[in-house]
DNA sequence: AAGCGAAGTGCAAACGTTTGCATCCTGACA
DNA sequence: TGTCAGGATGCAAACGTTTGCACTTCGCTT
């Protein structure tokens, strides 16, 4: 009864051969005998021998396991990455390990550690909120440890990196809102250090200026993003002696807490304002007026991230120049901006 | 510039002392002197060096790793659960690997063998909606790795789990419909071999019994809980000669389905019909109106099987009886189903 | 008949740690 | 001065695999 796990040499022994051979035989070298590859792996079965991945790694120096920092795990976005990496990694056969860094930065320098500890053979990272500075990621750099940034990555930090053309995304956002006949369009956004919130506003700015509009100071809203600023900007906005008649959200959570003050106030979306988000979160659809936003293709992003990765660890040059992939966001039209479509 | 990274045979060389006395002054073994220790710790610090937890898992027999696998880790449930069980290993000096089981037994099967492989510690684990046997699970027992079930478990299969009371949830659902002026409530349910969907019918039956309301199979809908099946079932039950006035879902998904056909019909929620879901998923808060739910305390319920598992490890007694811990759910009223308060 | 190549297998070292036991040293006590 | 205790360290084996090299056999070729 003593629970031992069978090993390479239980199965030698038994067999009355090596263990190399065994070893061997189960790993489809060439030179094992037919014969002998069928016994080796009949006993296998037999005592339901799973090989030690700890030894394996150990011996050759890989463990198959790739690491992921993202600064949280719910909502949908992340949770949609990650889901790309897992399928992406497992087919592949590595198996991937996950921290949080609650998008603080200690939290950050932590996971990868403990990432490093584990003996990852590739480290996949968004960076969190609080992220200024690179230090810890030299570390991991200076191990030779291939390293994929996404989505959120440092400004001026040249890596390899998967992200979505966010410019493009908040253009689109925007383009839309003024194709829709609204003038005087807001903006929400986030810390201007992260890549994604500076380039959806950057976006935002380049269609209002194509139209010949101008960019006002008073509309641009800076928050964290979440539902609690959506309301607090929207009140904001409302208060001005000339309120806007659209808002371009960089997030879905504080487009959904402006349509709730929105709503509280009495105002009808698109009518009296339109609006538009970003993330293309679940509950978009579920809104009342359902919400447009843009779409991130996060499944895809995470299986990009992990397919660069895997080509790093392939190639094994150290330091190639980094690539970039930018992957094309989609805008997905709902009620909450659709104002001519009332009218038609 | 050779990468190789510094190992505890390299710390010794360079301090003329042995590979033990280095490994024991880091690990802070009491028969080493102060003054070594110090030596020790500072030529670490200066080479970065790093413990490999491949090499120490093969000797100590441990990997600290402990494996997960859920049915899926988007929407809030599953991805706060996993976020739960996250910190609370960490904090015990564990790694966490997640797998998915796509709600396939069979990707359930090779997901416990590809844990297994890893080595991990203990086994968590929230079956997928297709599983309905248990011989790979038995497998994992026969190894002695210690197995911790939650939320979803199979009906008569003995084991260590983590649930939710979600019989109590049922009930409290349905009889705050039933305090509210509801009569005649009925109720989307999931497959019944799972103890959840089973369970949170039990309380919705018990409850209508208190109030000697008689149990009707047409009020019943059985489905997958998804979106989809939530507004399927809707239009079915409107479609009855006496449709009901109340809907309790057993899933968010369902009701917010439900909520778009209602409103595409013109039904006013919750006037004409009052609504209850099942989760406190992220987005209860915002469809309009906003939806009452049942909150199971995700994160907590991850700490907990978490917690027990770190238990069953610490014991180490192979077949001691299973535990159970039970959770209590939190209704949270919402404007979905508050009649009276209108009224008042 | 000697030599050769190929096929199949085994030997032993290595990966980086941990740990039981042995060893050495120093100082104290009888 | 001899003995002993205790503190500090080293030796070597072990964890389960993988792999370069050597070895044996056997059938062929020259």
């Amino acid at each position: 009864m003593a629970k031992k796990r069978a090993s390479i040499t239980d199965l030698a022994r038994e067999l009355h051969i090596s263990a190399s051979t065994v070893s061997r035989a189960l790993n489809g070298h060439p030179a094992i005998s037919e014969a002998t590859v069928k016994r080796v792996k009949a006993l296998a079965k037999e005592l339901g021998y799973q090989p030690n991945s700890l030894a394996s790694g150990l011996r050759r120096g890989r463990s198959n396991m790739l690491g992921v920092v993202v600064p949280h795990i719910d909502g949908h976005f992340f949770s949609q990455v990650v889901k790309g990496i897992e399928a992406a990694a497992s087919k592949a056969g590595y198996q991937v390990l996950i921290c949080q860094s609650n998008e603080d930065v200690e939290h950050e320098r932590a996971n990868l550690e403990t990432l490093m500890n584990a003996q990852v053979e590739g480290i996949m990272v968004s960076i969190s909120r609080t992220t200024r500075e690179t230090r810890h990621f030299e570390k991991v750099r200076k191990r030779d440890i291939p390293l994929v940034f996404f989505d959120r990555i440092l400004e001026g930090y040249d890596v390899n990196a998967v992200v979505l053309d966010d410019r493009a995304g908040g253009y689109r956002a925007t383009r839309h809102l003024l194709e829709q006949g609204y003038r005087r369009i807001a903006h929400f956004s986030g810390p201007q250090h992260l890549n994604i919130y500076k380039h959806r506003r950057q976006g935002y700015e380049e269609a209002l200026r194509e139209y010949n509009l101008p960019v006002r100071e008073e509309l641009i809203i800076m928050g964290d993003m979440k539902m609690e600023d959506g309301s607090a900007g929207m009140q904001q906005l409302l208060a001005l002696p000339e309120p806007p008649d659209a808002v371009f959200s960089g997030s879905d959570f504080s487009a959904a807490g402006a349509l709730e003050v929105l709503e509280a106030r009495g105002l009808r979306v698109p009518q009296d304002i339109g609006l538009v988000g970003f993330s293309n979160e679940l509950f978009s659809r579920l809104t009342a007026p359902q919400l447009t936003s843009i779409d991130q293709h996060c499944e895809l992003m995470g299986r990009s991230a992990t397919r660069l990765l895997l080509q790093l660890l392939d190639e094994r040059e150290p330091h190639a120049a980094p690539r970039h992939v930018v992957l094309q966001p989609d805008l997905f039209v709902r009620a909450s901006s659709l104002r001519t479509g009332l009218a038609g």
